[in-house]
DNA sequence: CTGACTTGCGCC
DNA sequence: AAAGGGCGCAAGTCAG
């Protein structure tokens, strides 16, 4: 009954499919009854009247559907995209490739989502009109019927395909951004907005001061390079110029260098032009790519939206009369290793809301921080220090998701494939290359450089295994969500376009904001704890570990956490 | 000049 | 308070 929540896995015949292939200025709809001619300037109409039935649009890709749909004022309810469930399915040890590949797999393997930032696309060149939808559905279609796991498979699919939803409606709506304040925190911070060219006037007098403490009067401190040399000459100990290694040395040169690194890292990554380019209409709008990392978790494309500085986080405010629901969930990776291996010790720890204190009252640790660097070393790989001390008292306490995350390991070293729970795969090490990614492997290279390559293969697939299933859970949550907004705006407010409604304005990894009226606020945090509580009966079934949420309903994102 | 790479730092 | 996994981005650097 959970899955109904992400949208229609398992749905049989009553869910109408409707695959939709551009042709020239028409869009052929393929109907079970036959195919349909459908002008495109009168797409929105065809899809909002199918929509008041259970339907399911099946594209080659969401980012070239829905956005126009969006701007008419048109809502889908599930979709399958054929571009995400292809790379899923490439991947993924539970299909039978042969079923899937013909000779199209490259262009499919190839074809790119487009975003906003994207230079335009002729309308004639695009890669994705040479492909058949219709072929490439029928060919997955057949690869789900013939899985031995069709079930965690269709799940998989229709996760990653809301998620495409999502993203395209968020970045619709997009983040709720007040330039005033952004601009008057600027102003505070670095001075007043400089002509092109120059240095704010805060980060000029840091420059000076920098020189002097190291007579260096023509250092450029935007220069690591030159920073380096001039820190060198000055006879400190440093072979690069990160804050960690400068925080380290006593010198007076160290402070306002530190400040300088701070305030242009600000004005560089979240300065006037990133207001220039990215906040319009008193929205920030980036593009999400779901599946853009090979684990399974969300890319973004434009303004660095998957690294909003908390430093300007003040300047995302909710409209009048409206608020942010900020919500995200405590410690998801070690709880989604609890639950992927089963492992009901590190479950019991994870009962409570701080699962590294758990850890600490159940006597497996002393201190909360052992808790955490002893979790987090497991989990990414960490041999050295404190982390790898930690390990043996992990592996007694809590052996079955050590074991996991170990076997992941090996098998990673031995160039095996690891999947998710789902079943999303793993990329062969120096393999077919389907995306850039990874090491290729290199011919001549010495024994000790093999060595040191097949294990931080091995860390990557260890982490894999955990991190792409907890985007899983991610992606079922934030499935459910939607749901439940569109259900909750409704109820609430009848009939009305998305952005009227309550609605998921930004997601990121274990964290969602959602932008809503302010009288449904509560409404809504109840339902993202719901949507939570049913992505973990959905992915771990009865297995008793929860996923305790920090919800807040704010007027900015800073008053959260 | 452009493009590829490096450095450093923001987020999880 | 890094390390160990995953990213995006801007500026500097260097080769062609």
């Amino acid at each position: 009954m959970g899955s109904a929540g992400v949208g229609g896995v398992g749905e049989t015949a009553e869910v109408n499919r409707i695959v939709l292939v551009r042709r020239g200025d028409d869009v052929e709809a393929h109907m079970p009854a036959g195919v349909l001619r459908v002008p495109a300037t009168t797409l929105a109409g065809f899809v909002r009247r199918h929509e008041a039935g259970p339907v399911r649009w099946i594209w080659d890709d969401t980012t070239r559907w829905y956005p126009q749909l969006l701007a008419q004022g048109v809502r889908v309810a599930r979709c399958t995209d054929l571009r995400l469930a292809h790379a899923i399915l490439r991947r993924t040890p539970f299909a039978d490739q042969r079923l899937l590949t013909g000779e199209e797999t490259a262009g499919w393997d190839a074809l790119q989502p487009v975003t906003g930032t994207d230079p335009a696309l002729f309308p004639l060149a695009d890669p994705a009109d040479l492909l058949d939808p219709a072929a490439e559905d029928a060919r997955q279609q057949a690869v789900l019927a013939a899985s031995p796991e069709r079930r965690r498979l269709e799940l998989l699919l229709a996760a990653e395909s809301s998620g495409a939803l999502v993203a395209a409606e968020m970045t619709h709506a997009g983040l709720p951004w007040r330039t005033d304040v952004h601009e008057r925190l600027l102003t505070e911070l670095l001075g007043p907005r400089p002509v092109a060219g120059h240095r704010p006037a805060q980060l000029e007098r840091l420059a000076s001061q920098i020189r002097g403490a190291l007579g260096a009067p023509a250092l450029n401190p935007d220069s690591p390079a030159d920073v380096l040399r001039a820190l060198q000459a000055a006879g400190l100990p440093v072979e690069d110029t990160r804050s960690w290694t400068l925080a380290q040395l006593e010198h007076p040169v160290v402070p306002p260098l530190l400040e300088y690194k701070k305030l242009a890292r600000l004005l560089t990554a979240n300065g006037w032009s990133w207001l220039d380019t990215w906040v319009r209409d008193g929205r920030f709008r980036s593009w999400f790519l779901p599946g853009g990392v090979v684990t399974g978790r969300w890319a973004s494309n434009g303004g660095g939206a998957l690294s909003v500085p908390v430093q300007i986080r003040p300047a995302a405010v909710a409209d009048e009369g409206w608020r942010l629901v900020v919500a995200d969930v405590a410690q998801l990776e070690p709880r989604v290793l609890a639950a992927v291996s089963g492992d009901l010790a590190m479950a019991e720890a994870a009962r409570a809301r701080d699962l590294y204190q758990g850890m600490v009252d159940a006597g497996t640790v002393a201190t909360r921080a052992e808790a955490k660097v002893g979790i987090l070393g497991a989990m990414y790989g960490g041999t050295r220090g404190e982390s790898g001390r930690m390990m043996p008292r992990l592996t007694r306490r809590y052996p079955q998701a050590i074991a996991l995350v170990e076997e992941a390991a090996r098998a990673g070293e031995r160039g095996e494939v690891v999947r998710t729970v789902l079943g999303r795969g793993s990329p062969v090490p120096g393999g077919e290359r389907l995306v850039d990614l990874g090491e290729p492997p290199e011919p001549g290279g010495s024994r000790q450089e093999d060595d040191r390559r097949r294990r931080a293969w091995g860390r990557f697939t260890r982490n894999f295994v955990v991190q792409g299933t907890a985007a899983e859970w991610a992606l079922c949550w934030l499935a459910d969500l939607r749901n439940r907004l569109w259900r909750l705006g409704e109820e609430q407010l009848g009939e009305g376009r998305l952005e009227e409604r309550p609605h998921l304005v930004f997601f990121l990894h274990d964290e969602v904001l959602v932008h809503t009226p302010e009288h449904l606020a509560d409404r809504v945090a109840d339902e993202v704890r719901s949507a939570a509580a049913a992505a973990g009966r959905l992915l771990f079934g009865g297995f008793p570990v929860d996923f305790p949420l920090d919800v807040a309903v704010v007027r900015s994102w800073a008053d959260a956490a």
